[in-house]
DNA sequence: CTCGTTGGATAGGGATTACTTTCTTGGGGA
DNA sequence: TCCCCAAGAAAGTAATCCCTATCCAACGAG
């Protein structure tokens, strides 16, 4: 053991150039941004964690604002969500909502951080047009794929279907998310499904007598029997 | 007409005392949290606001963080939610729910806003612990007297409901006004208490084969044809 | 192999800001 | 009426941090 670890010295590291480096660089402002927030995050810090020197930042950014608005794109698109298909509604919801609140439970919280903090308020952006801007950025709605497979499929009638029921299942994540700063709970995500979705559905062929027909019945609800 | 409006000399203002410049003082922390954020929020910037040097803040508190802190729980304790009894659960719901986002839409986004900002990151709390010392410091959690109310009246069977659908719209609203920060359109309340969460309430009647007798028809439920 | 581009290190200017210190004066309590 | 605590003003200190400038050396393109 020749190596004293206390002291790293000129090892000569390899030089890291274009993509490969600004990923790092992203990647090192990112992991910032979530260790220390967006308040005690300094331009040194990133690029002390990129092993590399600030100047380096200013080649390919103009500003504090642009780096961390880059590194939370980077982000967003490097971790994209799944949207696993299942076959059912049901198995298709717990997935989808398991992936998004795996993948983004960091993310939202840390944007959302930012939004607040003060990111962009040089712009004249408002705090709203701001969280538009990083928030929003999901092309298409997540939940609307699995919607409208399961609509294809014959087990919900998308029309008949408030929007806000719709809706709910994700606003509950995101809502959760932001709360706990981590994934939710496997337990949290069947209640949300199999407690107020589910049964927000069922409801609707109880008032209007099953319009649905045979695959109103949503397959897959937990019953102690036939798994 | 011998006094210019461009320069306010010695007019030798009133010098306030005690409580009454605590109040003053705290109000223009808050006012100035709202207006620029914790991260551009300045000890100068709140003293100026509040017509008064910067001394006279940290003959008070230790730091900034302590007046932050100070100032949210001061703005929390003087805008109490109101929790009207209105006779039937729906209305409750629906008036709660309204004031509970008229008064606190700004709060909780700030509040968010400063714990995410770095507020108390020096005390070795983590985020998650900073979020509930501001956030749960409401003693009886909002909605508990509402459904302990119906209960009394029987409209509802407290021990029938799972919480996570007593808890659900209280956990929308939090969420649009996180999301909005901006309290909620009345036709988004209404839609969460009738699309949502009474639907919810009457399914179970629906299996159970209406256990609450009489008073399981929730009254107020807009119903073109009286169910 | 050579040369020019760019990664990486260092130093520092300039601005901001938390917090301190000192002093004067107003006003409340006795 | 008098006294003394605290309000308010002003200036200063030390630290942080964004951003720039400069220099050297390594890597890739040709």
């Amino acid at each position: 053991m020749g190596w004293v670890t206390t002291e790293a010295p000129k090892v000569a590291r390899p030089r890291r150039h274009g993509k490969q480096l600004e990923s790092a660089l992203l990647a090192a402002a990112w992991d910032e941004l979530v260790e220390v927030g967006y308040a005690h995050l300094t331009m040194d810090s990133i690029a002390r964690r990129a092993r590399t020197s600030e100047a380096v930042l200013y080649r390919r950014w103009a500003n504090k604002d642009q780096i961390v608005l880059a590194a939370i794109t980077h982000h967003r698109n490097t971790n994209p969500v799944a949207v696993p298909d299942t076959g059912t509604l049901r198995n298709d919801l717990l997935a989808h909502l398991a992936a998004l609140s795996d993948t983004l439970a960091g993310f939202f919280a840390i944007a959302a951080a930012a939004a607040f903090s003060g990111l962009l308020a040089d712009t004249g952006l408002t705090p709203h047009q701001v969280r538009d801007k990083i928030m929003n950025a999901q092309q298409p709605p997540h939940g609307r794929i699995v919607y409208q497979r399961a609509h294809d499929r014959g087990e919900i009638d998308l029309g008949r279907i408030p929007s806000a029921v719709l809706a709910m299942p994700f606003e509950l994540v995101r809502h959760d998310m932001l709360m706990d700063l981590n994934p939710l709970q496997p337990a949290r995500i069947q209640s949300i499904v199999d407690e107020l979705f589910l049964p927000l559905l069922q409801d609707r062929h109880c008032r209007d007598g099953g319009v649905l027909g045979e695959s109103a019945k949503i397959p897959g609800q937990p019953r102690p029997s036939t798994a």
